[in-house]
DNA sequence: CATAGAGTGATACGCTACGTAGCGTAGCGA
DNA sequence: TCGCTACGCTACGTAGCGTATCACTCTATG
């Protein structure tokens, strides 16, 4: 067993299968993780619940954090976009609130903090974590933050992944601790701080620190 | 079982133990965590390895977590101290490189991300954590954030939870997810970062972005 | 209509680790 | 000597893992 995957093998007779055992196991899952969250989600009680054979259940995903990550992806996928309002301090708090949004009200948070979990103990699971969920969410931010260089809203040597782990880590941060409650007010308060750090502009100013209406960025491009 | 205990009941008779049991519990857990990791740290691989029997080990320390917050503990308390240098950068660089110390080079590394992880699945074992643990280390740099404000250093608003969330979560997550090296020269350019989002002076002396030599902030008081 | 084949269900198994119970023993203090 | 505490040892029941085996159910194909 080289690396753990965690990707379904893609089926090729899906729609139409009379079973329906991927719909079914991940419905079970999903459950399971909102009711008694990821600590008492295992494999056999996916399978004692969907009603899918315990054989099948592994014969799909190999593993449980295989399984979390088709659960998360399926959520986050969907929602994690780049803003492009025209404005860094916009576009990052459009991102941290999307990614608040995606925490605390959908199965993506129970899902995801398990996945990091996973990670932290086991170097297969951190490599697997690594390539399919983090790199992606950081390429997101990476780009908003090259553009906003580009357009000379922040100074011309800032070093971007360091902006990236200090908003990043202080949402994971509080995410996973749960010292202080995640809510937009904060992400915004973070992004104002961690900005004004590397910004041209000596005061930002104050109208950019109002994030737009809708959490989740929208369909522009 | 109300909340998950996280520290060993002291014992009365422990100096001249003639079974010595503590120590030599702890000293194979410290070996088999630096050997195989937290995940292949079991309370039946410290009972075999170190000789005691399985039911004292239990005796002692009702879970895995309470007996790696002993090792951490053991650790931590004699390193993390108030560096008080006189100046915000330097103080809260100092830390910073403390804690980059106690991971990168000792016992206290695969324990606390152990623990971290734990914490996570476990909201009785998230709990004994922020108690034990979480709430100390921000007591430290509280202090040494508050100094700085009263010192004019930083802006008299400012958030310092926001501040600990920003260093430490940026630290926390390099430390767990590996993607890029955890060092002083990433800890400096942090604080750095950070701190000139709050600071009174536009721009702060760069002479004080270098760390002082010794990582261990030292007996002073 | 027959049939190959992929996907599934059911059962059983060996394994590791958990956490506890029962009971006997070793050391220490009074 | 007695009593207390801490310890050692064995055994046990449970949970979950991951695998093996075999029969079954559809679907597609000729």
């Amino acid at each position: 067993m080289p690396v753990v995957p965690v990707r379904a093998a893609p089926s090729s007779r899906l729609p139409g299968s009379p079973w329906r055992t991927r719909e079914r196991a991940l419905a079970a899952a999903s459950r399971i993780l909102r009711r008694d969250g990821f600590a008492r989600l295992t494999m056999e009680r996916v399978a004692a619940e969907s009603g899918v054979a315990k054989t099948t259940v592994y014969r799909r995903w190999p593993t449980k954090a295989a399984l979390c990550m088709d659960l998360y992806l399926d959520v986050a996928q969907r929602e994690l976009r780049d803003p492009d309002t025209g404005d860094v301090f916009r576009d990052l708090k459009a991102i941290a609130a999307t990614v608040v949004r995606l925490q605390t009200r959908t199965v993506a948070g129970p899902a995801l903090v398990g996945l990091i979990a996973e990670a932290h103990l086991n170097p297969d699971s951190r490599r697997a974590f690594l390539a399919e969920f983090a790199d992606r969410r950081r390429a997101v931010t990476r780009l908003v933050l090259h553009r906003a260089i580009a357009r000379g809203e922040l100074r011309r040597g800032t070093d971007v992944d360091l902006v990236i782990d200090a908003v990043g880590g202080a949402v994971t941060f509080r995410l996973l601790q749960r010292h202080a409650p995640l809510s937009t007010a904060f992400t915004d308060a973070l992004v104002d701080l961690v900005l004004r750090g590397c910004a041209t502009a000596p005061a930002p100013r104050r109208a950019a620190a109002r994030r737009p209406r809708r959490l989740s960025p929208g369909r522009r491009r």
